[in-house]
DNA sequence: ATTTTACTTAAAGTCAACTTCAAGTCTTGC
DNA sequence: GCAAGACTTGAAGTTGACTTTAAGTAAAAT
């Protein structure tokens, strides 16, 4: 893997298996711009040590329900003049909390009001909170929509 | 809406809008087997009150995770030789249960994690439990995989 | 009776995040 | 120096839950 000048660039092959993504994906965030790879001679990506944080971090921003544009913004955060220090990425992923502090919530409303329906048997169109979730809190507008999908990307 | 022999019965865009689903949404539905619908003489759609609640019943299923195919199967366990009941509409909820259960779970130790890695701003590729989401429980097989997607199914 | 409006169908399109394919090129090991 | 294996590209395919489109029919309102 050092090549004859001491750089220690690895192929997609080497990337693909030392961060556990297929190579396809690999040149999937290449051509979305997540993470990038120069090239050999002959046309070949060649990918520096770093990438591995960078889909670490990708996988990471995935697990926690965010889209691939989501986490492309958040890479451009990152300092460009400067390799990014510890404290850039636990910077990043602060903005995480908020998000999965709220999904709990939801899904713990959820929960409840499904006790509640169950407790008292009756599911009504019209009275039950969990068949009616706009009675609480409608108007919103669109607002930010973000995935918690991908089982496969979850620690169990 | 009362015909003139008494049946109440909507058409697809009564439906729809009673609802709050799309008209293609009731058609893909009937389709996909998990709503039914009688024809007029013309050959329209027409749908009972019931299928309002069979609806209400998709809509939190979703809300919850839910596949289609697997609301499709739970609906099949509904009897079909008598009109089912509130208990047997909260029969079919309890199972959802511990699927928020284990949602929950997830989060949280997801939360846990991420607080722990910004107080120590380590975000280390070899020892992170976030960067590293196989560490506790690897080797579960492909299981059951489900969503929690789109945010337009949800109360806020 | 005629014009709207609502409905019908099958087929194709959408989105995200990839994967797969086909046809060809680079690099490595012997 | 050459076969094998790894890589390249663009394009098309995948999945789920729909939506959109096109061309036509039914029902309602006037």
């Amino acid at each position: 893997m050092d090549t004859i000048d001491g750089t220690d660039s690895m192929t997609i092959g080497e990337a693909a298996e030392r961060s556990g993504n297929a190579a396809s994906a690999l040149r999937y965030y290449e051509q979305q711009g997540l993470i990038h790879a120069s090239r050999s001679s002959g046309g070949q990506r060649r990918f520096e040590r770093d990438v591995l944080r960078r889909l670490a971090f990708i996988g990471a921003a995935q697990r926690v329900g965010l889209e691939l544009g989501e986490i492309r913004a958040a890479l451009e955060q990152l300092p460009d003049s400067r390799t990014p220090t510890r404290r850039d990425w636990a910077k990043l992923s602060t903005a995480w909390r908020p998000r999965l502090d709220e999904e709990i919530a939801y899904l713990t409303r959820l929960r409840n009001q499904l006790t509640e329906c169950i407790g008292c048997g009756c599911l009504s169109l019209k009275t039950c909170a969990l068949y009616n979730p706009d009675d609480e809190a409608a108007e919103r507008g669109e607002g930010p929509r973000f995935l918690l999908d991908d089982r496969s990307k979850r620690a169990n």
